[in-house]
DNA sequence: TGACGTGTACGATCTAGTTCGTATAATTGC
DNA sequence: GCAATTATACGAACTAGATCGTACACGTCA
C-alpha cells in the first residue's frame, strides 16, 4: 500500500516530465495521466461516482484500465484527482480580475459576469459539485488547497464591499459570504438545474437569447440586493 | 412486459386498498408499496441512481427483495415511482396560499417563505432534483401530470406580477420565469450545495441562525429584484 | 380454486481491482 | 563507450465479489 501510494507518487512526475518526449513520439500533447483525467471528468460529470465505469473510462483512453490503476490507485482516487483538478481550474475567478482598479458597482458587475460566463462553459464542474454534494461532499472537505484559495474570494469580496459601503453606494449590512452565496446561487441554478428546471417550466436554458437575457438579470438583481 | 406493467398497476390499487387492513393487523399505517417507497426515497437521495442498492432497500424494509420487483417492476420503475412520488408532494406550493387575497409585495413574500421552508424541510427532494439533473433529467420529462402542475405555479405568479406591475409597485420587464427562476436558485441552492459551499467557505448553511438571517435575506432580495 | 402477496434461494452479468508479463528508457559499473 | 541492471510505462487476461433480476416456492383470503 506504502509501496503503491510510492508508485504513482512517482509516476505523476515521470508523467509530467514524459510529456515532450512522447509528444513528439506520438504527436500528442496529452500524456496519459491527462488523457485519463480528461476523459474520467466527463464520464464523472455525466454518471456520478458511482455509476461511472472504470473500464468504459479505461477504454475511451488510449490507454488501459492498469493505467488508471498506476496512475490514480483506485476508483475513489480517479475521482479524487478528477474533483481537485476542476476546482484548482477555477483558479480564484476573481483573482484574475483586478478588482481592486474598479469602482464597487463595476467590480461587481465583473465578478457576477465572469461566475456566470465560468458556469455556463464548464458545465461538466457544475455536474461534478452536484455529484459531490450528492455524496454528502467527503471529497471536497479534504481539497485543503482548494479551500485556503476560496478565503481569499472572500476577502477580495469583502474589500469590494468595504469601498462600497464607504462610499455610500452599498448598503452596510450584507456580508462577503452572503453575496457569494447570491451571486453563486443564481449563476450555479441555471446549469445544475437546466434539465429538469427546462422540463417543468418548459423553456431552454441553454438558448443563446436565454443566456444573454439572463447574464444581465443576474447583475442586475445582485446590484439591487447590493444597492444602499 | 405487458402483463408485468398490468400486475404492477393492480398492484397499486391493491396495496391502497390494503392499507386499513393491514395497518388493523400489524399496528402500521403504511403498506409494504409504501414502505417501499419511502426507503426507496431516502436511498436513492442519498446514494444517486445508480449508486442505490436494491437489496439495501430491501434490506431497510419489513418486506422482501421480491416485492420490490412485484409492485415496481424494476430499479428504474422504484426511481420513477419515487421521483413521481417527490414531485407531486410539492403539490403546487403556491396553490395552497391564495396569493389572489394578497397585496402583491406580500403575496411575493409568502411565496419565497414557502418555497424557501419547503426546500429547507426536504433535503431528500432537493437531492433527488439533484440526481436527476446529474442523470440529464431523462425520467422527469416524462412525469407529465407534475408538468401541468408547474405550468399552473407560473400562472399564479404572473397575474401576481401583473398585479403588482399594475399598482406600480413591481417593474414591467420581469417575467413570471425570470422571477421563479430567482426564487427558486437563491432557495434550492442553499440546500443542494449545502456541503461544497459549506466546506469551502467554512461555514454551516444548516445552522438555524444562518437559516433564518437568510430566508430573510432572500424574501428581500426577491423584493428588491421586482421592486419599480 | 384462483388471484394476490410474499419469502428464499439462486443465476447471469457486471465491475473494481490484480496478476503476470513486456518493452522502452535511464542508470550504473567497468 | 558498452554491457548489465533497474525503473518506468504499459497491456491482456483473470478473479472475487457485488448486484440486478428471477424461478419457484408457499400462504391467505374471497
Amino acid at each position: 500500500m506504502t509501496t503503491g501510494s510510492a508508485a504513482a507518487a512517482k509516476g505523476r512526475s515521470r508523467a509530467g516530465k514524459r510529456v515532450g518526449r512522447k509528444s513528439e513520439r506520438r504527436g500528442e500533447t496529452e500524456s496519459s495521466r491527462e488523457e485519463i483525467l480528461a476523459v474520467a471528468t466527463e464520464e464523472f460529470a455525466q454518471r456520478g461516482l458511482s455509476g461511472a465505469r472504470v473500464d468504459a473510462i479505461a477504454e475511451r483512453t488510449r490507454t488501459s484500465k492498469r493505467m488508471i490503476y498506476y496512475y490514480f490507485e483506485s476508483k475513489e482516487g480517479l475521482y479524487k484527482a478528477v474533483l481537485e483538478h476542476v476546482y484548482s481550474q477555477i483558479r480564484s475567478i476573481e483573482s484574475h480580475l483586478d478588482v481592486d482598479s474598479l469602482a464597487p458597482i463595476e467590480a461587481v458587475r465583473r465578478i457576477v459576469e465572469l461566475t456566470f460566463d465560468y458556469d455556463e462553459s464548464h458545465p461538466h464542474f457544475i455536474s461534478l459539485v452536484n455529484v459531490e454534494n450528492v455524496n454528502h461532499g467527503q471529497f471536497v472537505s479534504k481539497l485543503v488547497a482548494i479551500r485556503k484559495r476560496y478565503s481569499n474570494i472572500l476577502q477580495l469580496m469583502q474589500s469590494v464591499l468595504d469601498r462600497g459601503v464607504a462610499s455610500g453606494q452599498f448598503r452596510a449590512d450584507v456580508s462577503a459570504i452572503d453575496v457569494r452565496l447570491v451571486i453563486a446561487a443564481l449563476c450555479f441554478f441555471r446549469v445544475s438545474n437546466r434539465y429538469t428546471f427546462g422540463a417543468l417550466f418548459d423553456c431552454d436554458l441553454a438558448d443563446p437569447q436565454m443566456r444573454r437575457h439572463h447574464r444581465q438579470m443576474i447583475v442586475d438583481a445582485v446590484l439591487r440586493f447590493l444597492r444602499a
